[in-house]
DNA sequence: GCTTGCGCCGCAACTGAGTTGCAACAATGA
DNA sequence: TCATTGTTGCAACTCAGTTGCGGCGCAAGC
């Protein structure tokens, strides 16, 4: 049921006073639909034919979503963006997992992560990446 | 007192059983004498006139060294590798420090990383990437 | 010291993710 | 319905990193 994701997505773009197009309703449908974090080359995959947007445009829309709170975007070791939807539970500080035999990236929601690093002198702390490395389910 | 690096840089590769190359003893001596991670471009820049490598032959030869363990690679979100000379007392897992001002990227040799992550159920842990922003002394 | 073989180097061409400029288009609001 | 303004598609570009290959030079053996 794709429907409904289609639906949340149009009203959470909405709700943030942007222009709810076809695409920009369909990219983020694609990422609330995902259980893991996808590439810019896995969501245009997904997209439906009738959906076939420029990559650039896809760009675009993906830096649009991220400034709006909607999505969020994970660095990677293969220098790669993936992108995943900002769920509500969804804290903004959470730490990701990557699995180094399929490369497939999760959100590790539940994992709370620690603020006060020791930092040298002069130094301020502004926020944190941690990736966990490993092998998924299927690849162990 | 850059002799000193270099000296050492060829100790260290002779007793990897490597070829003691100028390219290869020239970079490991200017990652030796840095206090910071840096970047394919800034070892460019680092190394004396009388040894200016093909970009190629960097690459190459930071891979033979992180392959050898003599020094280690670390992922940023600009998409651009940086190396650091691995001293004795770099443990192999650190954290790191990047400044979200002016892009300088330090280790934090004595920052313990927690190994016990709970991940989900099937996933087998590696390693751990953590990388903590902010602002350095001089951006703050 | 001289020779030789294998590994290292330089060059040219390529890859692939992401960016920029600009003109045409379409969602919204009047 | 029309005008405004933000969005889209296209072409060209940037930039880090990779690949193939012929030639050079380090180190081992004489
Ligand atoms: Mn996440
Ligand atoms: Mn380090
Ligand atoms: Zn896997
Ligand atoms: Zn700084």
């Amino acid at each position: 049921m794709l429907n409904k994701f289609y639906h949340t997505a149009e009203d959470m773009i909405r709700h943030h006073g942007g222009r709810a197009t076809a695409g920009r309703i369909g990219i983020l449908a694609t990422l609330l639909a995902e259980q893991q974090a996808i590439t810019h080359r896995e969501i245009e995959q997904r997209l439906p034919q009738s959906l076939q947007l420029d990559r650039v445009t896809l760009y675009r829309t993906l830096e649009w979503l991220v400034e709006n709170g909607l999505i969020h975007k994970i660095t990677s070791d293969d220098r790669v963006w993936r992108y995943n939807a900002n769920l509500e539970p969804h804290s903004h500080q959470h730490a990701h997992f990557k699995c180094t035999g399929c490369a497939q990236v999760i959100c590790l929601d539940n994992l709370p992560i620690e603020q006060n690093w020791p930092l040298p002198t002069g130094y301020r702390f502004q926020e944190i990446e941690l990736t966990v490395k490993g092998l998924c389910a299927n690849c162990c």
